[in-house]
DNA sequence: ACACGTTATACACTCGTATGTACTATCTAA
DNA sequence: TTAGATAGTACATACGAGTGTATAACGTGT
């Protein structure tokens, strides 16, 4: 039952086509003078017996393993999968395949990753260590990082790419202005394990700067964090919101958090957007279907998840590249409405 | 910039450890008499220089290539996104990592992937041919394939994973009618390109069989399918619920269209759940976030993956691996209370 | 006639690892 | 004492592919 049929190599189809497994070679990789009838019988050959060069070997000769590696923290972020199958896409169509882990904080990960051979490594996650990034580096992995927080530079063959972060955070805020708030508070997100965001994470640092270019302070009183699960966010959030305080807007760190935000606010009766606004972060699908709709900022995954796969291959290819930043779009729905 | 640092070979490791290389790989595989001081220096030695094996040429002399690939059509599905998520955490224990794609339909796409010697694959699409999946298994890989479809049967070392699909959309349907329904529309997927879920598609015939086990008939006004947009499947059912029908429930393929169609029954005036029930399936996020919020199927992810990598793990030690199938959680929300 | 460039082929080595096999030294049982 | 098991090591080959280099045939210009 399940009979391992014997692997298909060069000299079988060098066998079948009469030719030596060097011309076999010439072929596939198209680099050197092959007679024209050889390079026939050699290609029905590989159909005839449906060949196709081993990977392995190849990538252990020192061509490409034709694979790409995403390391991020929240794999199911639909922010995130949807990077991943648009990567695919692109990615496919020059010939790689992509791989897919959560960041493990460990050397040993790291060394189990270089020793896969990867051909670039795309890096995701807040809470990689700079050092670690440059170990793939050095060992000679182009490497993408989509930047997180502020004033992170690697040496070596790094690439950043902004993904709008910082950019969308402003314009969320700046659209909750327009509408009138100037009481904004910042809802951070979930975490079991009681992780704040850090004071340098850009999505926090966009809120602060434009928050402070309009003339209103940043204080404590500005920030809801810390929480460890959705009960605690919610009574959080409804604590901020009697205390007879001023709050008319919430920018959520992401679309659930504001979804939480907003059921927060209904059972203390408020109305939304009528008393208090929200807006939310990645543009995901309960944005759209949430009650009332929620705006939000949407990143522009496609066009990052291309840039991404242009900027590797290029650094595979010894070039050297700038970094790059997307912009993002913001999505007017009812939670910010004028009413 | 970017200097590409030599690569930590066997050879190194034995040179600093004064060894012979073939004691250094003794030492690595454990699988050999190694005298107690020289295991030492072998192991100082690779701690030293941090020597891991290089993947690439294990995989190539026939060891295993510790990687899976995970075969989906819709990656940015939740339920698979979360499904990953989990596989990664068991698969890396198990020192494997994880590859991603969508399915391709094409010959050359499959030998794209047995070229990569994967240890194991998981197929979850409707669409992937039959034909494939047993090139898959005469290649000597071992599959696993989430059951979407009924009266599947592979030859070869092929081994079913049923998630729940046929028994939930029962429980939904079971539900749906306990709590009153008597007239209960099935809602297909949307698709750009007018695909409509096959007629043995384990979801609606789980829908069919509830409905007929409970003495209804299903006909062409049980069934709202092939719109190929938004817009198109809220018309669909809005000229349903209109038309002066008896409907009183309706069951959505998934949670998404379970929200749209509770977003075309309020349109109309109809109120959930005390005009109209409504469930979903996957018990994604949207499903919490909704207004009202919708009662759905939970399937049981983690156990999923958990069983599909110890399945894999144990198919590739070359033990033959029953089939085996998970049922599902009925979630209880708004959408289809009793008021 | 000769030198030279072009076309075309194949040998032999290499990538980094695993392991069958052969070998030696030491120890145990008879 | 001797055979056989056990501990310990190393050589040589193999996995499947890519490519430097050598070689030969052929055409062209002088």
């Amino acid at each position: 039952m399940g009979e391992s049929r014997e692997r298909v190599t060069r000299a079988d189809v060098a066998k079948l086509a009469g030719v030596s497994e060097t011309i076999v070679s010439y072929v596939i990789n198209n680099n050197r003078y092959v007679a024209r009838d050889k390079r026939k019988r050699v290609e029905e050959a590989v159909k005839e017996l449906n060949y196709r060069p081993n990977n392995m070997a190849r990538a252990l000769k020192g061509k490409q393993s034709n694979q790409l590696l995403f390391i991020a923290d929240h794999i199911t972020n639909e922010y995130f999968s949807s990077i991943v199958s648009e990567m695919d896409k692109y990615a496919y169509d020059s010939g790689y395949l992509i791989s897919l882990c959560a960041n493990r904080n460990s050397s040993e990960f790291i060394s189990q990753v270089i020793s896969r051979q990867y051909d670039g490594i795309i890096i995701s996650s807040a809470s990689f260590p700079a050092e670690y990034v440059e170990q793939f580096s050095q060992a000679g992995i182009p490497v993408v990082v989509y930047k997180r927080i502020r004033y992170h530079q690697f040496s070596g063959n790094v690439a950043m790419l902004g993904t709008g972060l910082y950019e969308g955070a402003r314009k969320a805020v700046r659209h909750l202005i327009s509408r009138g708030c100037r009481n904004i508070v910042y809802a951070d997100r979930i975490s079991a394990r009681g992780h704040v965001s850090p004071p340098d994470d850009l999505r926090f640092g966009g809120f602060v700067d434009e928050m402070e270019a309009n003339g209103f302070l940043v204080g404590k009183e500005n920030i809801v964090c810390g929480c460890h699960n959705q009960e605690e966010l919610e009574e959080e959030i409804k604590r901020r919101l009697r205390m007879g305080s001023q709050v008319d807007g919430i920018f959520g760190r992401n679309d659930m958090i504001a979804c939480i935000a907003m059921t927060a606010a209904g059972q203390i009766g408020l109305r939304i957007p009528e008393d208090i606004k929200v807006i939310g972060f990645d543009d995901s699908s309960i944005s759209r279907f949430c009650s009332p709709k929620l705006s939000t900022i949407s990143l522009k995954q496609k066009e990052i998840a291309k840039a991404t796969v242009e900027m590797i291959t290029r650094m595979v290819g010894g070039e050297h590249v700038e970094d790059v930043n997307f912009d993002t779009t913001l999505i007017e729905r009812e939670s910010t409405a004028v009413r």
